[in-house]
RNA sequence: GCCCAGGUAGCUCAGUUGGUAGAGCAGCGGACUGAAAAUCCGCGUGUCGGUGGUUCAAAUCCGCCCCUGGGCA
């Protein structure tokens, strides 16, 4: 592991990760890297719990509020983003600690994403439209004539099945004959890894906490003035988990405490698909039940 | 102490004329290839307060006991 300049932490929300991960750059001298697919816009450091700027100033932090929520992120984009990062990093001497909750972007960046032409913008919006035009099963119908492997996709993955459409619609070939070409990795370099899977109940108590303290410590100005921007409902950065439960707020359809317990059962579930998702995705990740283990593992043997 | 009303899933409750039980919420399991804090798929998890009795059969009927509200003392 002395040898790894590159180190993975991942987790549900509310593990203690970047806790861990400010540890762990304390220790080797790392710069942190965020792997968070909702850090990463600016508009939300309160709801997205960000790492507060007095750490931010003690270590370089990157890929926090980099980017503007009026744009979309996507795995691809971060992975190059954070591949660039990484080499900043090194040229600068130091390691590179890359956090965050979103496992799909620590995949991509490790193992790369098939090699699929950018979709515009033009045919994402116009696979919308024809979803909207033709409803959920002749739009899957659809997709399945112009794909048939995307016949395992059920007719309420709405997600998959705009993308599976988009990919045709943009290169004229199913987006199966791509997901069936090798993959190209970013990263070549030896990376030290650990996942942090605390036990069940602790961790829903820090989601319940997370979210009760960010109500009453400026998350609803935050999301006011996000929606204040008026921005496309179906961008990301609306979805964040918040966004929804304190819009609904704001606009008088729930009490504040029912906005609070929404968004608590919300981030409770949010963590339960995360521990699903790296229990299963990352079989070969160390884990550990704390930050403080994670972190004694990743620094012992530097 | 007496009189009511209740004790059924983690919570709030349903449960017709007796046929070993079901909703909502919470929860649990799973999928995951460029919007992943997204998008989906699946699953009732139960000494029906306890104990005797009636009955072929009791969450349902009867007795006693325990517990919780409320009322009267």
């Amino acid at each position: 592991m002395k040898e790894a300049r590159i180190i993975f932490i991942a987790g549900p929300t509310a593990s203690g990760k970047s806790s861990a991960a400010l540890g762990v750059a304390a220790a080797l001298g790392g710069e942190i890297v965020n792997a968070d697919a909702m850090q990463i816009y600016k508009e939300l450091r309160i709801v997205t719990a960000r790492p507060s700027q007095d750490d931010e100033a003690r270590t370089p932090h990157h890929l926090y509020g980099a980017l503007d929520g009026a744009q979309a992120c996507s795995a691809g984009r971060w992975a190059r983003l954070a591949a660039d990062c990484i080499e900043d990093i090194h040229r600068r001497g130091k390691v590179a600690v890359l956090v965050g909750g979103t496992g799909l972007y620590f995949k991509a960046l490790l193992e790369g994403l098939s090699p699929i032409p950018n979709v515009p913008v033009e045919t994402r919006d116009a696979a919308r439209l024809r979803y909207d035009a033709l409803g959920a099963a002749a739009f899957r119908d659809e997709v399945i004539l112009r794909d048939p492997a995307m016949a395992r996709l059920p007719e309420g993955d709405t997600q998959r099945l705009l993308r599976a459409w988009e990919v045709f619609e943009a290169t004229g070939a199913p987006l199966s004959s791509f997901q069936d070409r090798p993959r190209d990795p970013l990263l070549t370099k030896p990376v030290a890894k650990a996942v942090i899977l605390p036990d069940r109940e602790t961790l829903y108590a820090a989601c319940d906490a997370r979210a009760h303290e960010m109500l009453s410590n400026g998350a609803i100005d935050e999301v006011r003035a996000l929606i204040a921007r008026d921005l496309d409902p179906a961008l990301p950065v609306m979805k964040a988990l918040g966004v929804p439960e304190i819009a609904s707020f704001l606009r008088g359809e729930r009490e504040r405490d029912e906005a609070l317990s929404l968004l608590q059962r919300n981030t409770r579930r949010f963590a339960k698909r995360q521990m699903t998702w790296l229990r299963h995705q990352t079989p070969d990740w160390p884990k550990y039940e704390t930050p403080a283990a994670a972190v004694a593992a990743l620094t012992a043997s530097a």
